[in-house]
RNA sequence: GGCCCGUUGGUCAAGCGGUUAAGACACCGCCCUUUCACGGCGGUAACGGGAGUUCGACUCUCCCACGGGUCACCA
C-alpha cells in the first residue's frame, strides 16, 4: 500500500506537518508544577451542576498551582449546538466565581493557543490525520450507517464483542483499488484509526482521583474524522490537549471507558500523556435507590433551579466544594470568615465514587452563608432576585429600602445570628408579614385559647402601647397584662405550678403575636413591632379585635 | 454480554494493619427561652457477603453480590 499516495488523495489541501504545529504552539513557559487545565463543554445551552463540579475542580487546581485555566468549546456535533450558548455558559460560570485565563469568550477568544472552538480547528486536525495516514495508522472507511448496524447485528448473533474491530473492520485492509474507486464514486467516508491493540493486553494506569486502574487495550478502529471532516471527541481531545499544552485532564468519569482509546492515540501521535483525573458523578436518591442525577428528570441539576429558588451563589459554591473535598467543612469551621478561594483544594481528597446530592445539606450551608452576610448585601441580592422572579415584591422592596433592611437586620450580627432562611424565596416568605398588602392570618389561635382573654389582652395592650418604650418597659407592660388576667408573669413560677394560673405570659405573648404577625411563631416580637411602627401595630390589633367581635 | 469503576450510620464522609471506627447534615431528647430561630449538652445509627494473608484487618489479596459507567460518524 502506498500510504503517501493515499494521504495525498485523502488530504490534498494539507501542506503542513506536525512539526509546523509544534512550532506554532510551543510549550508554555510556566514554573515547575503549574497545572494547565480546561473546561471543555459542548454548547448545548444547558448549564448544570456537572459543569460547576468539573470546572470548579479544574479551576482550583490550576489557579492554586499558578497555572492556566482555559475554556475550549467542543462544538464538533453541529446537531446539538444552541446559539448564544457560549455566552450564557461563561456568564453562568463567572456568576459562580469560575474565571478563565484564556479560551473562548462570548464573541471571540483570548490566548495564544487557539482557536478555542473545535470547529475552527479543522485544518489542525487534518494535519495529524494526514500524518497518521502517511504512517499507515489510519485509513478511510466507506461503510454506511446501515452497514455498520448490520455488522453489530451479526456480532450480537454471534455473541462477539460489538464494534468495528479486527475481522469486522471491513475497510481496514481493503485493496487500494477499492478505496480509490470508492473515492472516485464520491462515496462519503470517515477516517478510522488502525488499532494495533488487543483486549488480551492489560496494564495499570494511575488516575489522580481513582488511583490505580486496570486498562484493557482498545482494539476497535475508532472514527477519527467524521464524514464531514470534523473530528470525533477522541481525536480532538488528543490533538487539542497536546497542542494547548494541557497538563491535567479533569473530566467526568463516564470518560474512563474511553481512556484506553485516548492513551492509544497519544502514543500513536508521539505525544506526551497528560495526567488524568476522573470525577465521580453526582447521584440522586430515586425512591430507595441511587442513580446518576439527570438533566431530564431532576430540576436540581440545572443551574437555573438555584437561581430561581434564590440560593446565594456563595452557598452553591460552598456546597459544591463540600461535595468535592469533604474536609472543606472542617476548614470552614476553622476559618469562618476567610474567602472560600483560600481553601487548599486537593484532587487527592476527592472521593472516587459518586456522591449523593443532598438538598438538606445545601439548605444548611445556605442558611449559614446567609447568616454571615450583611443586611446591605442581602438586600441587594434579594432585590436583584425579586426583579427577575417577583416583580411586585421588587417594587415593594425598592419603595422603602430602609424598611426592608431593618427587617433583614432582625437578629443579624453578633455571635449567634438567626438562621431563618437560606434562599431569597424563603426570605420573601419570611418578610411577608411586614408588608401589609400581603398580610394574612396563617395560624389560628389554638383551640384552648379563651376568646375573652385574647380580646382583653389586645385592648389593654393598645391602651398602654408606646412605641418609644425600651424593650424592658415594653415587656413589663405585657407581664402586667398577664398578671391582671390571672396569667403567670414569670415562666419559672408558672412551670413550678401550672395549675395555679389560667396560663402564662407566653400565652399572652401568643395572643399578641397571632394578631400582629398572623403566625404562632415569629422573630422577636419587640423588634417586629419596632419595625412595623405604631400605625401598623394599632391597625393589626384593632383588626383582630373586630374580627373576634 | 465484554470491559471498567465503586460499596464505612438515612446522607456527606474521616480512616490509609492495632482507634472506645472522627466530624457534619438529618432525626430524637434535654437545657436556654414570651413563640420561632440561634446556641449548649446528650442520644439513636455504619465498615455488603465469603474465603485467605497476618499475632492482628474497615484498611492487603481473591471470589461473589449489589450499584454505576461504557461499548455511536454524541460529547
Amino acid at each position: 500500500m502506498d500510504y503517501k499516495y493515499l494521504a495525498e488523495l485523502l488530504f490534498p489541501h494539507v501542506t503542513l506537518g506536525p512539526e509546523d504545529m509544534e512550532k506554532r504552539y510551543p510549550p508554555r513557559n510556566l514554573p515547575e508544577g503549574a497545572v494547565v487545565s480546561r473546561h471543555a463543554p459542548s454548547p448545548t445551552g444547558y448549564v448544570h451542576l456537572g459543569n460547576i463540579v468539573q470546572s470548579l475542580t479544574s479551576e482550583r487546581v490550576c489557579h492554586q498551582s499558578g497555572g492556566v485555566m482555559y475554556l475550549r468549546i467542543e462544538d464538533t456535533d453541529t446537531k446539538r449546538e444552541v446559539k448564544g450558548a457560549v455566552g450564557a455558559l461563561i456568564d453562568s460560570l463567572a456568576h459562580y466565581k469560575i474565571k478563565f485565563d484564556e479560551g473562548a469568550t462570548a464573541d471571540g477568544e483570548i490566548g495564544a493557543y487557539g482557536p478555542y472552538r473545535q470547529r475552527q480547528r479543522r485544518d489542525i486536525y487534518h494535519v495529524y490525520a494526514k500524518h497518521l495516514v502517511l504512517q499507515g495508522k489510519a485509513y478511510p472507511c466507506f461503510c454506511t450507517a446501515g452497514e455498520l448496524e448490520a455488522i453489530r447485528e451479526h456480532q450480537r448473533a454471534e455473541k462477539a464483542n460489538l464494534g468495528y474491530w479486527g475481522p469486522w473492520a471491513v475497510w481496514r485492509d481493503r485493496p487500494f483499488e477499492d478505496i480509490e474507486n470508492a473515492l472516485k464514486a464520491d462515496r462519503p467516508w470517515v477516517l478510522r484509526f488502525r488499532s494495533s491493540g488487543s483486549i488480551k493486553n492489560k496494564y495499570k494506569f494511575y488516575d489522580l482521583i481513582k488511583g490505580e486502574i486496570d486498562i484493557t487495550e482498545n482494539e476497535i478502529d475508532i472514527v477519527l474524522l467524521k464524514s464531514d471532516g470534523i473530528p470525533t471527541y477522541h481525536f480532538a481531545h488528543v490533538v487539542d490537549d497536546h497542542l494547548m499544552r494541557t497538563t491535567h485532564v479533569i473530566r467526568a468519569d463516564e470518560w474512563i471507558a474511553s481512556l484506553p482509546v485516548h492513551i492509544q492515540l497519544f502514543r500513536a501521535l508521539g505525544f506526551k500523556l497528560p495526567e488524568y483525573a476522573h470525577i465521580g458523578p453526582i447521584m440522586i436518591m430515586d425512591g430507595s435507590s441511587k442513580r446518576k442525577i439527570s438533566k431530564r428528570k431532576d430540576p436540581q441539576f440545572g443551574l437555573i433551579y438555584y437561581k430561581k429558588s434564590g440560593y446565594p451563589v456563595e452557598a452553591v459554591y460552598e456546597y459544591v466544594l463540600t461535595i468535592l473535598n469533604s474536609n472543606f467543612e472542617d476548614w470552614r469551621r476553622a476559618n469562618p470568615d476567610a474567602p472560600a478561594e483560600k481553601f487548599p483544594f486537593s484532587l487527592r481528597k476527592m472521593n472516587p465514587a459518586g456522591s449523593l446530592f443532598d438538598a438538606a445539606k445545601l439548605s444548611d450551608i445556605s442558611k449559614n452563608v446567609v447568616s454571615k452576610m450583611t443586611a446591605d448585601k442581602i438586600y441587594a441580592d434579594l432585590l436583584e432576585w425579586a426583579k427577575e422572579f417577583e416583580p411586585p415584591f421588587a417594587t415593594a422592596l425598592s419603595a422603602d429600602p430602609e424598611y426592608a433592611k431593618a427587617i433583614i437586620s432582625i437578629g443579624r450580627g453578633g455571635k449567634k445570628p438567626r438562621k431563618d432562611y437560606g434562599t431569597w424565596a424563603e426570605l420573601r416568605e419570611y418578610m411577608r408579614l411586614f408588608y401589609y398588602d400581603t398580610f394574612t392570618i396563617v395560624d389560628k389561635y389554638p383551640e384552648g385559647a379563651d376568646k375573652d382573654d385574647i380580646k382583653a389582652t389586645l385592648k389593654r395592650f393598645l391602651e398602654t402601647y408606646d412605641p418609644a418604650d425600651e424593650q424592658g418597659v415594653w415587656f413589663a407592660k405585657i407581664k402586667s397584662i398577664a398578671s391582671s388576667l390571672g396569667y403567670a408573669a414569670e415562666m419559672k413560677e408558672y412551670k413550678a405550678n401550672p395549675g395555679a394560673w389560667r396560663g402564662s405570659v407566653a400565652d399572652i405573648s401568643m395572643f399578641l403575636r397571632v394578631a400582629l404577625t398572623g403566625k404562632l411563631s415569629s422573630p422577636d416580637m419587640y423588634a417586629v413591632m419596632q419595625i412595623l411602627g405604631k400605625t401598623r401595630v394599632r391597625q393589626r390589633l384593632e383588626a383582630m379585635l373586630s374580627r373576634l367581635g
